[in-house]
DNA sequence: AATGAATGAGGGTTCATTCAT
DNA sequence: CATGAATGAACCCTCATTCAT
């Protein structure tokens, strides 16, 4: 009966295709995340897929169309998920800056396997131009946003002398560097750890619109 | 007298050969930086030392281990630079943190490419237990450095409720992300500019201690 | 009565199977001619019929066996081309002669892509006795026939001193190597001028039978 | 001491890298008899050298410039091979003729590996500009010599009407249509034989300058 | 100590073939 | 009968490594 039900029609077939798609990129970013990029071969990929060798050829033409892929999967997934936090905090500018926080030490964003792949990308990206890219525009898109925010904080908070730009630049590096503790040292560093240094960061800039966390208790 | 007379032989060429490591091992930071890591080959390095083929097997057996020799003496070189920083600072603890800054973006370590071989093996690190312990070394002497001189800063100053273990690693997540930038974006962000922006973070921490140097024209 | 019925319709599915077998080894022929033997790949071949991939192993259970049938198509195809010519043509031998040197040169027979074909075998038969074997066999019969119609002019006009054997080996030579040229240099070499080429020669080995046309005009 | 003899200079080992692609080359064309030009692998070529896998790659970087250089090596043999015969020959055109047509069924020239390697390349010309442009540009300036030649007999024989472009296209094409021969059944027809033929031929076109071999005897 | 020709394992990729649909 | 996703063997090529010079 579910054999009846599974029938495939010539809809179910594209999205077969996507699907297996997908699951080349995760089985990519698995492999990364285990192997490192430079041992990353279509070998290790399409074993981590538990598919054939040929099977990536088919679905990318190439390795090098796979890893673009997989870098924007992954910056993709990024991208809508504080674009999405954005959307569902109808709160001021500061609820939105710790909406991003969250977003960025979130499972769903910060698991290990997904940083392995953009230190991954990151590491490479000097030399390779089509990586550098994908990276630089969503990191434009994203600065413009936080940037944005903490200019409406600062006219807020009358925050005088403060940059919006250079702030959410400290945000940004602070955030970003968090991942590399969470990458290299993960039994020291913990995703709630390293939110709670975000927001008493923010804390420090923004005294009236953010607390310390870890000052809460006291 | 033969023997006498050998010596010096002996001895130049003993120097001699470790020049030519440290040639190859220069030649591989070149080549990381344009190649990145998973391009970087045999090949290149030779030919970016001016060198044949050959050269590389003769004095570091593997490539892995002239991999692994490249890290370590970026590493190293980091590590020297903040040690000598610490000795030439007579002042007190936030002296030394401010030295440590200035380590952090002077030319000499804050190089481009020795950016792009920190990131290309802290990309790699994790799936490489070597690259990962010659950078969990380091990281945890420097963390325990800084963490001191913080506690000094903390105690000195009677910034209640600050745990010291906790503002170095924000501090040194704020540096490497700053990294990145330099990395990712260097028309962008300039050594200075990351360098304010840590002593800035520094100033909302350790405010007694510290000048926000993006205020001092005000 | 079923059986009576389902008759016609496995009469038309033989004649439709037929008809693809047909149409796939057209566009074998087709593209032979465009990418050459070497890089004619299932893919090439069932894109050219406007087919599915899986459509040749279907029809012909390997690429070997089109490639055998295409060449067996081609061969047999010149083979009943030349044979009617002798059928239709009523006169006597040397009649008959210039018709094999017009079917020769018709514009069916010596057809650009199936001369690609011819010589796209050719240049592999010697590795491949089943390539060399079809061509083999056609090749002793037309020699026989075409001897054996020398022999009769040979008699009949008192050449002496001529060979039937070697006359005829020399005239498919020339037409051979013809062929070649119209495959080779088409815009230098044309159908009818490689046919008048022909019977020059025919007219000077057997001047009381043959004209050169190229003298017609004078 | 031969070992003393044979130490090699500076000198030697250009001279070593030409033999080994020249090594090669040979290989190739021998491959090409056995195997055809589609089954040539980078396996058989090197197999046949006796030397191991990455040696074409090291020596023509790459398996289609070793096919090319395969091709004008034997096209260049070829042409010096005419050339060199024209040269040594002091005769008027008519010898100088005769010449070409030795050259033609020479031993040298007319080696079977060397006319499966000839009809392999016009077998895939048809799709391959390289390949096509190689064999044009020999054909070409063969044509215009062979035709100087036949223009000088005609005029010194008052052969009126005849066209020596023509005549030389007639020649070209009987030579190469019997060179077709001796690639397919070499056990029918000889290069002995197929000179004749040429010679017969010639001396119908030429007769006051040509005589048959065939009928010497009588 | 240094070279660079040679090796061959292993990489990415192609493609004839299979088979569920 | 026809499709096209999937397979995996075999291809070309790269490159770390070796070694005669």
């Amino acid at each position: 009966m579910s054999k009846t039900a599974t029938k495939p029609t010539g809809r179910r077939r594209t999205e077969t295709k996507e699907k297996r798609r997908e699951q080349l990129i995760r089985a990519t970013i698995r492999s990364i995340a285990q192997h490192g990029l430079s041992w990353t071969t279509m070998a290790t990929v399409s074993s981590e897929a538990g598919l054939s060798q040929g099977i990536v050829n088919l679905h990318f033409q190439s390795k090098e169309r796979l890893l673009v892929e997989t870098l924007s999967f992954v910056v993709g997934e990024y991208r809508s998920a504080w674009e999405q936090a954005l959307e569902k905090t109808p709160g001021d500018s500061a609820d939105k800056v710790r909406a991003l926080v969250d977003v960025d030490f979130s499972a769903a964003v910060c698991d290990r396997n997904k940083l392995a792949v953009w230190f991954a990308f990151w590491g490479e990206s000097r030399s390779r131009p089509t990586y550098r890219k994908l990276c630089a525009q969503q990191d434009r898109v994203y600065r413009d946003v936080l940037a944005g925010l903490c200019a409406d904080i600062i006219r807020d908070g009358g925050y005088r002398r403060l940059d919006p730009v250079i702030v959410a630049a400290g945000l940004i590096s602070l955030s970003q560097g968090l991942w590399l503790d969470l990458l290299l040292i993960p039994r020291v560093r913990s995703r709630t750890m390293a939110r709670n240094i975000c927001l008493a960061h923010l804390a420090r800039v923004f005294p009236r619109h953010f607390r310390d966390p870890m000052l809460l208790a006291n």
